[in-house]
DNA sequence: CATGAATGAGATTTCATTCAT
DNA sequence: GATGAATGAAATCTCATTCAT
């Protein structure tokens, strides 16, 4: 009971420390005004923290872990690494949007902070970028993904493109669902952004020309012989 | 002359501030110390910047107004939205290496910041972001790349890419040449990560059989027959 | 035996404050700190002592009144002012260092404080200042020290060289055995107090008796003939 | 002129922090209280003194320094080591009564503090220090004191009678003229330390010469009549 | 122009101490 | 009787910024 009121007023600090350092910044953040939003003294904050930056510290752990927690348990369930890779990202876009106190926080605050590197948090967080790397290295391995594919690259490309749609959200206002971007991300990610051969209308006729069996392509409404076949060995 | 001394004295301290910001962080670092560092006085600085915020702000100005002149140089020589938008993303890439100290400044110190957003300098960044939009826009148009994309989100994973790597960089030190990964970067973007069926070693043999053309799928060693061809429309 | 415990205890916390506060000094050392090392929770620091400087009043008390005890039990069977002035040097500077910790807090913490002075413990340090003087003012009455001796001046000197030494002792490291100091002080302070023979109300009368040449002392008003004077070689 | 403000302020600073740490300790002492007096801002006590501690270390300095730089002019003025060594204590005493908080600083506050040991007014301290062991010295090896003293600590008596007399003078109000003592401690000490005529190898023959008693003395070897003998009355 | 000097304005942090359980 | 938890109350120290010279 007693460990609850401790937890709760835990979690109330936290809780207001992510609203205010994600409205208005660490620096501009003052431990007055995150007591007063908690209803503590001053010095009941640095009860449960002992400095500032513990507690900014401090506050995205909670979200982070139940979110590895959550891809750990889903991923199991999931067949083939697309289909993982594309769970991961989702994941990882959705915690963002919901969370946006918590988005702007990590994304704005904290990455760019050399010392949260050795923090539990950025822990946990580098525990899904893990995840997602394994994924890539699976698809690779099972030959879904091409050989020659640095699975870091392919990962920084999915985690920048995240963190770059998400900070546009957060400082421009826009796209206001990031979420929405998944699919497109994943299709493109997998396919590709060129127009290929095969995607245009191409029709490729067979026939008997000269005596000879001809083909010819059909494109852009005129024919025209393309080859002719020869028997194959 | 006069004039020019001035000058002189103003990039001494905008340099001198970018190497102590880049190193330390806006924050940590103190007036005195640029001071000190450019051998002039506080209040000198001062005099040539409002504020140390504004100091902060006015330092990535000229090196990203040279980039963008270059790029708005280069890019009437490029035929092709593929070839334009590797030089953009090459570009980029470049000045972000080359310039290490601009680059942690940029993308660690002031990207977060909302009020860079209100700067000159974050103009002309805007500019470069815009000339890749445009790139992008052409290839759409041109039919070089897919018809339903998202401009926007080609250019937020470009340089979401781009960017992530660098912040890696600048972070963990790893890679150590991000400029590198220009290629592999436009190659997938291009082509997407999925092995295609045109990708599999593939021959088909056309050949006649009961009187019929028909056509035999030479996969993995064993033929078989796959198809009867019929004579187009 | 639950007194027992308290007590225990209360010595515990005792025993440890003096430990802490002679390493580190009174302002360095918190309650925090004592009541850990006592095994103790800091509330029951304050159930013993009112506040950490009573508690820090409360240190010297015991050891101190232990030492007045077995001066008052040794004196008796001293005889001698000058006996008992060694005496009680000896006793002190052997419980200075046989209790360095003792020795520093009263030193270097108490002696300094100003409130200190209206303290118990401060009072039994008093008496045994009082045993000194009370001896060196018996020698005088006795007349083994000088008449003109300021014994307040005498005290002095024997505590402030005992204290010179011990401080020199924590401070420095050296000497590292002041009570070997004993014998010097004394005797060096004894040759300066003590009547000397020459110093009495002495004169020689010399004349000739019985056809020799004699010489009276007189002293204390009646003169004897204490000698004949032969004629030296 | 502007140099001679600076060092006016610093002065005045000095002065005031003087008082005020002697009155109340260092401790009970806030910057604020000192800036107060001062006249100047809180921030310009740092702009003079890095810490509240540099402060105090800083404080005895002159005063130190410049009864150094006396005891040195007046030394060589002096002729014999008893003579030097009763200057060196009057100097000592005259230096703590006229400067009663110069005095209560260096005594109560101060000579208790290791990270004193480390400054330079300390060592300046020591320098008086090493001047009286010198003189001790010096006596030592003119025959003038016994052989057999231990001059540190013969140093040791001094300075902590000194100090234990100055310290009862500001603690308990007595006695109110510490300089008073200089020839009872000097007396005292002398006795003890000096070589006495009866240590002496000395001899003296009374005779019958010219019809009169007289006495020769018989020292160094050559004997010389020193006196007529009357007859006492 | 340049700057030495001064400071306003807080912010973080520390602890001794209290009190309800 | 013991203590976990909370806090009141400062105090030191830091800097960006200003201004007179």
């Amino acid at each position: 009971m007693v460990i609850k009121r401790k937890e709760a007023r835990r979690n109330k600090i936290i809780t207001r420390a992510l609203e205010i350092f994600a409205q208005k910044g660490f620096q501009e953040t003052t431990i007055a005004e995150i007591s007063k939003a908690s209803g503590v003294s001053e010095a009941t904050v640095y009860e449960y923290f002992n400095s500032k930056e513990e507690l900014l510290f401090a506050i995205p752990e909670e979200i982070t872990r139940e979110s590895v927690e959550e891809f750990k348990k889903i991923l199991p369930y999931l067949k083939g690494a697309e289909h993982k890779v594309r769970a991961i990202v989702l994941g990882y876009m959705t915690l963002y949007q919901n969370n946006p106190q918590y988005s702007a926080l990590v994304l704005l605050q904290l990455k760019s902070n050399k010392k949260f590197q050795q923090t539990r948090a950025y822990e946990l967080i580098r525990d899904i970028a893990r995840l997602l790397l394994d994924c890539i290295r699976e698809g690779i391995d099972e030959g879904i993904f091409k050989k020659d594919l640095d699975p870091y690259l392919i990962r920084s490309m999915l985690l920048g493109t995240i963190e770059h749609l998400c900070i546009r959200w957060h400082l421009l206002g826009v796209p206001n669902n990031i979420v929405d971007y998944v699919d497109p991300i994943i299709d493109l990610i997998m396919d590709g952004m060129r127009v290929r051969d095969e995607d245009k209308k191409l029709s490729i006729n067979l026939y008997i020309a000269d005596g000879k069996l001809a083909a010819s392509e059909m494109n852009n409404g005129n024919g025209k012989r393309v080859a002719d076949v020869e028997p194959g060995q």
